[in-house]
DNA sequence: GCCGGGCTTTGACGCAGATCAACATAAGGC
DNA sequence: GCCTTATGTTGATCTGCGTCAAAGCCCGGC
């Protein structure tokens, strides 16, 4: 049986982060085989839909590469993300056929989807997808959660804060580094407006706080998009966490 | 085997929720057995802490009667609140040793608990309770990121009028009385601070709105608690969603 | 080169909701 | 009865962020 130890041992399960990420990493190899045969990609370009709230959803499927959003809007045009889909991330909903939410391509995205019913039924002869279902379930639970405390009761400042620290260290985490001491390098994936559309602000404000964030010396920009930040625990304390505790994104 | 519909014929599962409602509604009746072994109820009085955010906690369980708080905090005392635990609802996390939010007993609670590790157990080998339970948080996550919309994009007498909706629409449930259309009455089971801290708002200002709404008629209200809406349609309205649409509370 | 359209920054101003404060009401305890 | 404590209401004032507006930057097309 395969565990998430022994993963770079199965040469052919590299292809596909569904299998060894997101959804079965403890299954018989018989098990990946079935996977593997309902299995097929999609690609999305930056800036494209992939799926309008409401849609019929006849696919699930986990993020490959690129960055996806996932927002709600009301009538008048107010939008609220509520989850940033980065590689490994499952899209869909097992036992339900209609989206809930706007799924759009932030960058250019490549998907790995299942046919909805042929990966139910796969799922109920295979109990290791699951409960891997509901362990990443459970942790996006726990990031929605830590939202909900930055969105109700975080200032502007500490919400910017907040998401530099989310993003660098999800960044850290996709490219293998540790935490290693010293300047923290990324790039920002999402637009102002993106930002202003997750952190439940304005773009107008997203700008002044992290141009007030750069006077401060709390990070350091170069373009627009590009962010250095000198210290961490700084940034962290700007956020209004305690230093180790944790933002479980 | 027993379903959802045959729950009625299943004289001796009346007493504990988790059977029917909560776990495994669709467990064969040795494992129904198993889990009966290893349960235990636990009471809590009207105020008192069930967890702190950090203990360790050994038990996973559902709530039988009364309603629950689970809420995190920031070193400085602002506190946002995330979930709302009513009677049926599952806490803990299976997997997890320590307990990631606080969870107060809003009113006297009573709770049928399970010790974590022979659940955890009796998990692995029955797929329907894993199946089960990634049901329920994956209610859990679509309540919670309905939450992220209110919390970062309305009003505050959107926020109250969300909450109220809410409020109505799950006792409607618990009551067995359905879309009844005529007036809706109910009880408030919060205290207007634990309303700010569901809503992200201060007190005060949940009052006022509350009064506000009173004033335009869109509620009623006799004493600080007890609830008539004439007209939920109109509340609905007030709360910025679209008629039908859900909040899946 | 010039032009046009995203994206971003910055300024001026106004308002929703926070903050500070006083008072009202109801429930226990004695 | 009175006093205390928890809870809720209402008013006055302050402020953080939204709104409106103008202009800068950068890239891609022609």
């Amino acid at each position: 049986m395969l565990n998430e130890r022994s993963l770079s041992v199965a040469p052919d399960c590299n292809d596909c982060p569904i299998r060894h990420r997101a959804v079965c990493a403890r299954c018989e190899s018989d098990e990946l085989e079935r996977l593997e045969q309902i299995k097929y990609y999609r690609k999305f370009e930056a800036g494209q839909s992939i799926i309008w709230a409401g849609d019929r959803m006849d696919f699930v499927g986990s993020v490959v590469s690129g960055i996806a959003t996932l927002s709600q809007a009301m009538e008048d045009g107010r939008t609220q993300m509520v989850g940033l889909l980065l590689p490994s991330d499952f899209v869909g909903r097992p036992g339900r056929n209609t989206a809930a939410y706007d799924v759009v391509a932030t960058t250019d995205v490549v998907m790995c989807c299942f046919r909805r019913s042929p990966f139910e039924d796969l799922m109920t002869r295979t109990p290791h997808i699951a409960q891997r279902l509901l362990e990443m379930t459970l942790d996006e639970l726990d990031a929605a959660r830590e939202w909900m405390l930055v969105l109700g009761r975080k200032t502007a400042r500490e919400k910017i804060a907040s998401l530099l620290s989310i993003i660098a260290r999800r960044d850290a985490t996709l490219n293998k580094r540790g935490a290693a001491a010293g300047p923290i390098v990324f790039d920002l994936p999402l637009t102002r407006e993106a930002m202003a559309d997750y952190l439940g602000l304005t773009l107008e404000t997203v700008s002044r706080q992290i141009s007030a964030l750069k006077r401060d010396g709390v990070i350091q920009l170069e373009g627009k998009r590009h962010v250095t930040v000198p210290d961490m625990s700084r940034l962290m304390d700007e956020a209004g966490d305690d230093a180790d505790g944790g933002l479980l994104v």
